[in-house]
Formats: structure tokens, C-alpha cells, sequence
DNA sequence: TGAGAAGTAGACAGATTTGTCTACTTCTTT
DNA sequence: AAAGAAGTAGACAAATCTGTCTACTTCTCA
């Protein structure tokens, strides 16, 4: 998942999984179909850590404007390599996976898609679903804080958004 | 560009590239030094296109509240297929290609870089510099509306976007 | 303790990658 | 018209990719 992370699918080969990993190419392809299935794996593990990071982040919160606190707090401290369980940042996994595969009928592109999805609905049921258009333009400030994170190089841009909170 | 912009550098070789354009090799190599300056050029080339097409959008934008009725519509518009000079909407190419060459030294991903901060800097122009936090936010909004469309195959987000406008 | 499951190391096949080079053709320009 | 520049087609080299397979070792558990 590292290896994926920090450089993208097509950049790592199996070889260099291997390596890293100290498993024998047998061995993987003994719990592991192929890349693909791997690759599937390592989404579905980074799905869970996230979702479950994300939502300790926003378990006490009560109102939009606590929401949108949080959620930035978080972002940031993500964003500045403050969070252990998610590693050192390198944008989202899932947008940097969806944008090498494209395929829409692809199970790893779908799988990006499902994970932007249930980012969303927990944004949504932290305030039980009241306010559905507030809590969607904050998921794009979200997205955009992430996505300008990693393609600006841009370590504070979630600090700056949240002093300006509308 | 439409190749690597479609299905991504890494996924796209150079004889896709030849047989699609119906170059010879040589020719190609005769022009670029290597893959790589060739991405490069198709880069510079979807920059251009891509702050020309954005500039005219925003032309005749005078207040903060018209910069992002605009910027939406230009948006929707560009998700939906219906401006010629971009293409098939794939995302963002240089979202899609940061994710693919995230060294900070490669000069790929220090173009996709210098795009948006020129992407962003047009729209503060396009208010003449005032009120900078708030087009630093619009700007977020329109980054995480491009990220959404694609990633979640979401076509109607900048839409959605700018019927709750703050 | 002994057998079967599971791991290791890595050779290998077959496909694919970028980039070079040769031999030939066409275009351009004086 | 003639010459040099630039294009074409594609063989080829060298590297790298995924995935299979063999031969051997280690672990697990009845």
C-alpha cells in the first residue's frame, strides 16, 4: 500500500512489492490473483483506515460550522504529517488511483468512486443529515483542500481555508 | 494529448501514440528527446488551451458573486462535454498526471504545479486582486467540483454547486 | 514424529517498454 | 533539376513487466 501510494500503481512493479516486502513472488500470487486483485486490496485497507481515522476525527460534532472546524483540523493535520495511521501524504489515494485507471467499468476505478461516496455520507451523518447542501459544498472544500495539498505543494492551504470560515 | 489525457502517461506507449497520429518513430524522436519532453509539450499545450478557454469564460466578471456563477457554469459546461476545445472531460490532466509523476524535481509535475497557481492567480486577476480569501476559497470549490465529477462520475455536481451559492 | 500445507528464491516465458538505427521515400528550396 | 533536409516503416536492442513453475525449506498440527 505504501509503495502504491508514494508513487502510483503503474510505477511500482510486483518486483519491487516483493522486495520491499520480503515475501516471495509465490507467495503472493498464492493469497493475490494478480496486480489488480493487490491493488484492490490495498484500496480496500486504505478505505477502512480512512473512513475510520475521519470519523474519530468528527465524533463529537454537533453543529455545520463545529463540522467544518473539525474537517479542516483534520485535513491539516493529515496534510502536515501528523496523522501515523495514514502515512506520510501524498494526495488521495483513490483520486491518485482513479486518475490511472479510468476505466469506468474497472472494479479499482469503482472502488474510488464507492470511497468518495462514503466520505461523503459520513460527512452527512455526522450532522444526521440535516443541512444535506452545506455538508456538500464542504465536502468540496475538502476534496479541493486535498487535491491543492498535494498538486500545489501547498502545506497550510487548510489552515487558510479554515480562517476564513463563512 | 487527447491519448494521455484520456487513459493517462503511464497506461499510453509511444507506439499507441505513432499509430494513433500515424507518425513515424524517428520523426517523433527527431522532435522530442523522449517520452517525457513529449508529455512535457502536451502539458504546455493543455495549459494554454486551458487558461485561454477559463480567461474567456470570466471575462466580463466584475463581482465575487458573479466570478463564481461564472466559474461554475464554465465548469458544468466543461464536465458536460460541451466545450469543444477541452475535449472528452477525463478530470483535471494535471490532477491526473501529478498523480502519476509526484517527484517534486520531475519538471512534469512542477508544470501541473505552475498551472494551478495560474489557474488560481486568474481568478484573483479577474476580481483585480480584491477580496483574495474569498477566490482563494472559489477556487477550492472549483478544484473539488473537478476532482467529484470525475472520481465520482458525478456530472451534475457543479451544478448542485451553484444552486447554494453563499 | 511425520505429513501436508505454505513459504522462499529465483529462473523463465512471453509480452511490452523506450529509444536507436537502417534503408528507403518524399518534400523543399535554390 | 539536383541536393539536402525531413519523413516513413519497422527491425532491433536492452530493459522491464506480469505471472508461472521448479526445487527446496520451514511451519503447523494431529
Amino acid at each position: 500500500m505504501e509503495l502504491f501510494y508514494q508513487h502510483g500503481i503503474h510505477a511500482i512493479g510486483i518486483n519491487e512489492v516483493l522486495k520491499s516486502s520480503g515475501i516471495a513472488k509465490k507467495t503472493l500470487y498464492n493469497h493475490f490473483e494478480s496486480k489488480d486483485a493487490l491493488v484492490l486490496a490495498t484500496l480496500e485497507q486504505r478505505h477502512h483506515q480512512f473512513i475510520s481515522w475521519l470519523s474519530g476525527c468528527l465524533e463529537d460534532v454537533q453543529t455545520s460550522e463545529m463540522l467544518e472546524k473539525q474537517l479542516f483540523l483534520a485535513l491539516d493535520q493529515w496534510i502536515n504529517n501528523k496523522v501515523e495511521v495514514l502515512g506520510e501524504f501524498r494526495g488521495c489515494y483513490f483520486i491518485n488511483t482513479a486518475a490511472e485507471f479510468g476505466e469506468l467499468t474497472s472494479p479499482i476505478n469503482q472502488l474510488c468512486q464507492r470511497h468518495k461516496l462514503a466520505v461523503k455520507a459520513l460527512l452527512k451523518q455526522s450532522l444526521n443529515d440535516a443541512d444535506d447542501a452545506a455538508v456538500e459544498r464542504l465536502f468540496l472544500l475538502g476534496e479541493g483542500i486535498i487535491s491543492t495539498a498535494y498538486t500545489c505543494h501547498d502545506a497550510s492551504v487548510a489552515k487558510r481555508a479554515a480562517e476564513f470560515t463563512s
